[in-house]
DNA sequence: GCTTGCCTTGAAGTGAACTTAAAGGTTTAG
DNA sequence: CTAAACCTTTAAGTTCACTTCAAGGCAAGC
């Protein structure tokens, strides 16, 4: 596949697949006879699941540490699954933060008065939306 | 109250402190007669509240937005509420859209067997974890 | 009164993740 | 055959949100 379908199918542009294959995200890829990059199979999975990572989040160091762990020929299919499952719940704990941090919002939004902002020293303590009791 | 104890209250660096101040998002904070900062209680609210919804990751540009409307005094506290509301849910979409993302990844490891990653021509069709029916 | 450590300012530097530019080769339409 | 629209590479530039630096003023301890 060409690096126009590529951009194209997985709405990326060409010059940050570019820059993906050069930092090494992305495995070199293969060239046709005019020198063109053609995208394997293989390679669209990748770029599906950088994509995939990236927009949880995921910075490009902790990719980095992902795809060479994945790619390893040592690593069984159990430990890659594992390792899945570990970006996963490390995603997750972030997004979980800022939920707080939002229903901590919420909160202050709800018991928004006739006053204006204000903190009143309560640091950030947060109060989970759905917690039963005022 | 001194930018060092401000500093600490709130876990904020002095030279984020000060950086805010700088590009607007804090008030022109005043001096004491040696030049040094002072903050009022009403700045350390907007410290704490900057703090807040950088914590939930706005950016300072749309920050920016909010606290010029915030301020303005021909503003009601229903239409205060109301920004705050909105800042809220803007905030919520986006941690919505990474939960979906993180969720996406969630099947792939549930259905992770034999097989390597690949992507199936899938794009990004979520599968919300909660959904009934597999 | 001097040293140490805090504060001030403006300007320059940093790191992450791209993005754009420059110079040139290839493919395709007319 | 040539012009437009692709592609290639290396290198430099951009944006965001700070951080660090440099040069100097103020304050507290000895």
């Amino acid at each position: 596949m060409t690096i126009d379908a590529v951009s194209k199918e997985f709405d990326v542009s060409k010059d940050t697949l570019r820059y993906w294959e050069r930092i090494g995200l992305l495995p070199k890829i293969t060239r046709n006879t005019s020198g063109y990059r053609d995208y394997s199979e293989m390679d669209m999975n990748w770029v599906f699941y950088i994509k995939v990572l990236r927009n949880a989040g995921m910075s490009i160091e902790a990719l980095f540490e992902f795809v060479e762990l994945f790619r390893s020929d040592q690593n069984t299919n159990d430990y890659r699954k594992q390792l899945l499952v570990e970006q996963r719940d490390s995603l997750l704990k972030e997004v979980e933060e800022r939920q707080k941090t939002i229903n901590y919002l919420s909160y202050k939004i709800d018991h928004f008065e006739d006053h204006t902002l204000n903190y009143e020293n309560e640091k950030l303590v947060y109060h989970a939306k759905d917690e039963k009791g005022d």
